[in-house]
This record gives C-alpha cells, sequence and structure tokens, in this order.
DNA sequence: TTGTAAGTTTTACATCGTAAGGTGCCATCG
DNA sequence: CGATGGCACCTTACGATGTAAAACTTACAA
C-alpha cells in the first residue's frame, strides 16, 4: 500500500555533494580511480548517475571536488599538531607534518595520479602550503628562500613519495637465477647493487626496499639541505 | 585504372609498430594523453582504429610502447654525453645527464602523467638508472648509499620537476588587487611572500616562477646533499 | 486547487576500447 | 597453372562511459 514492491526498503538518505564526494573517495579507495565512474558512483549511493549532476556539474569538477577533500583530510591531521617551530625546531615541526601527510596518502594511494591531472590547484592546497610557509618563516627563512624551498620540496611536501614505480618493481618474481645473468649483461650497475643487497641482507627477495626508509632519507636530504641554506644566512 | 577511385591517392607507408609508436608520441605532443585516442590515432595514420591492433596488443600496451619510446629518446640525448665522473665529477656529470633530461621531457609534458601510470617500468628507465648508477660509482658511492641516492632523486632523476602545479598555478590572471585582500585573510604567509616578491620585481606578474632555475635549485639541493654523504664516508 | 521549485529519473547519443570475422594480396607448393 | 595459407588491413558490432534534454516526483506556497 504504502509504495515500494520490494520488501520494506529504506527511504534513503537525501543525496548531497559532501555525500557524493565520500562516497567517490570510498570508490576509489576500493577500486582505484578507473573503477571510479558515473554509474558506479550512483550505485555506490542507491542513485541512478544523471542524479549525481545535480550537485556535481560534472565529473571533471567531481574530481577536484575530491582531490580537493583528500588535501583537506591532510590539513585536518596536520592542524592538530602543534610543535615549537621557532629556529632551528622549524625543520622538525616540518617533518613530522610531512610524514603525517604521507600517512593520510598511503590511504589514498591514487591520490598522487589524481592531483597530478588537475589543472587548478585545489584550495587546501594553499592552506597546506601556507602552514608549510609558517613553520619555515618562524625558523628564520627568507621570503625568498623559503619560497625556493616550497619549490624544492614539490609534491614531496604533500607526502608523495614521487618514486617512478611504485610497487614491487624489482625483484618481482620467478627465479632470479636467471634472470640476473640477464641483467648483469644489460645493466650490469643495477645488477651489482642488486647482488650486493641480496648478499647483505638473504631474506629481501620482496620489497627490499623500504618506502617508508626511502621516503625520509630523501626528505631529509632536502629538508638538511635547507636548513643549512637558512642558517648560512 | 589503377584503382585508386579519388584524385591520384598514395599507396601509402605500410603500418608498423615504431610507426605507430611515433605518431602516438605526436599526438600526444599536440593535443595531450587525452586526445590519443585509437580511432585518432588511425586516422593521423591513414587507417582503420583496428588495424592498429596487429601492431600493438592493446592500448595499454601501446602507451607501455609510448612511455618506453619517450625514455629511450631520454637515453639516446644522455648517451651523447661524455663527461669525466671519477671522483668529486659525478656531481657535474649527474647533473648534466639530468638537465638533458629535462630538456627532453619539456617536449613532451605529458610524459610525467603517463609514466605515473604505467604499471611495469619500461626497460629503457632501467638503462637509464644503470647510467646513472655508474657515475655514482665512479664518484665512489657506496651501493648503498648509491640506492639510497636513486630513490631520493626519484622521478627527478628523468627530469621530472615534481611541482604539484604545472603552468601559471599562481597570480593566474584577473586584477590581483581584490584578490590579494582576499588571500590575506585565508594564506597570511602566502600573501606576504607574494608581495615581497612583486615588490623585489614588479614585472613579475605571470609565471613569476622559473621553473628551469626552481628543477635547478631542488635538483642541487639533493645532489650536494648526496655528494656530502658520499665524502662523509 | 494550482503553481513552482528542488531533486531525481528516463531516455538517448556520441565516443571510447576492442571482439569477431571478413577481404585482398602475395608467396609457396602441388 | 591453380590451390593454399598466412599476413596486413578493414567492416561491423557491442558494451562501457560521460552527459544533454526532458519528464517525472515531491513538498510547499498562494
Amino acid at each position: 500500500m504504502t509504495a515500494e514492491t520490494e520488501t520494506g526498503a529504506q527511504p534513503r538518505l537525501p543525496l548531497s555533494r559532501e555525500r557524493v564526494l565520500r562516497a567517490a573517495v570510498s570508490l576509489a579507495d576500493e577500486g582505484g580511480l578507473k573503477s571510479l565512474t558515473m554509474r558506479r558512483l550512483a550505485e555506490s549511493l542507491d542513485a541512478e548517475a544523471m542524479s549525481l549532476y545535480y550537485h556535481v556539474a560534472n565529473k571533471e569538477e567531481l574530481l577536484d571536488g575530491v582531490a580537493e577533500f583528500v588535501v583537506q583530510e591532510i590539513n585536518d591531521v596536520v592542524d592538530r599538531i602543534d610543535l615549537p617551530s621557532a629556529g632551528a625546531d622549524w625543520k622538525k615541526a616540518a617533518r613530522q607534518r610531512i610524514l603525517a601527510a604521507r600517512e593520510v596518502l598511503l590511504r589514498h594511494p591514487w591520490a598522487p595520479e589524481l592531483l597530478q591531472t588537475r589543472t587548478t590547484a585545489p584550495v587546501a592546497v594553499a592552506k597546506y602550503f601556507d602552514g608549510l610557509l609558517r613553520l619555515m618563516r618562524d625558523g628564520g627563512f627568507s621570503y625568498d628562500l623559503a619560497h625556493h624551498g616550497l619549490h624544492a620540496l614539490g609534491s614531496r611536501a604533500l607526502g608523495f613519495s614521487q618514486e617512478l614505480f611504485n610497487p614491487g618493481d624489482d625483484a618481482n618474481s620467478d627465479d632470479s637465477a636467471a634472470m640476473m645473468e640477464n641483467m648483469a649483461g644489460q645493466f650490469p650497475y643495477l645488477a651489482g647493487m642488486l647482488m650486493e643487497i641480496v648478499h647483505d641482507d638473504p631474506d629481501s627477495t620482496l620489497g627490499w626496499c623500504d618506502d617508508q626508509t626511502e621516503f625520509e632519507f630523501g626528505l631529509d636530504i632536502v629538508l638538511d639541505g635547507l636548513d643549512r641554506l637558512r642558517s648560512e644566512r
């Protein structure tokens, strides 16, 4: 009588830009960016594809919104950190921020790819860099040096690992014996490097590059370099 | 009589994987990655879309081929450089290589986005890193430190600028007066930075960040940092 | 009751990647 | 010589995608 042919279907929450963006993030988390289509997104909200267009201009704008959303998530985390940043402390404070940002990004591995395809920077990115800039100014940076510093950090400032190939790009599988042979011919130095690493640490066939370690190593090189320029005055 | 209904149409070169990849690069150069579709690619070769599949397994494999092709172009340029790399000279040699790689990438602005979406690394990338590794070994790096160094350089090693947003991301247009007002409230430090820069160099409304300068600045920070670790022994 | 606006759905279309199968050509072999 | 078979290319067709256009639904004001 009360409509609804199926078994007591729920009234269903109304859509909203907020809900759409949240669902989009979830979809991407589960299946990557390619699985984020308007139809699937709508389905995950129990609606039709075209309904989304009432809350979002088009897919590009949806993606812009998702990018904004993710960076905002970083800002939320980062804003909860409160460390002294005067003088030499700027470095510890910046390091902490950036590592916190990276933690968020690890939950959204598709975010770098998304951010890179945005033509216009999310406002949240400006906010993030403004905060980082504050730390550097507290540390005694001139605006000019700080400016170069932000460029030098680049996307690493937001926690991007900026490796060329993410997972298991070396030592992927199969018998490494024959592969090493082949490799030694084409890439003698890479082969030499691999052999030494295997020698030093035999149980390192898979994922022998620790992403976290490498990220921190690279980050510290940049931060240390900037700090040196800062204190040189 | 000799077939060909239209005005003396040419016999047309036969397709080949090589020709297909070259055409794909050209298409991307002209209209970006999104304009690279199988149909348009075929059309640019005066053929039908499905004909491409005789030379290329599918679009993913085509993109892999294009990626390989571009990195190979980098390798070609880089191989022509021959600088001493013993001892402290490694840095100059590496710098030169990386700047040469960047020059190639500037002609293919879509390449970073493409490389980032590859799941498997082009062989040419291994070759490139092998060459870089050689320089570092000549310079006296341990394999271990060189390994960290390659990670620290990351995609920058291939000339990626790894800025978050490529062109005109600040100071884009319109009257900057009202914008500054608004900005000063939300992003006081960014606003301060901009104001100082405008003050120092008034004719810098557009593109006041010199990509080349910033790239070299960031690169030198990393190279100097690595060199320091190298000579610390 | 009637109108009006907000929110959602239906229908439809152009464009994309590509599966399946067909066509023309040439070299080889009986 | 004609038959055979493989290579290179084309035709047709299908499902997925983003989205324009217009119809429907609900809630509320006049």
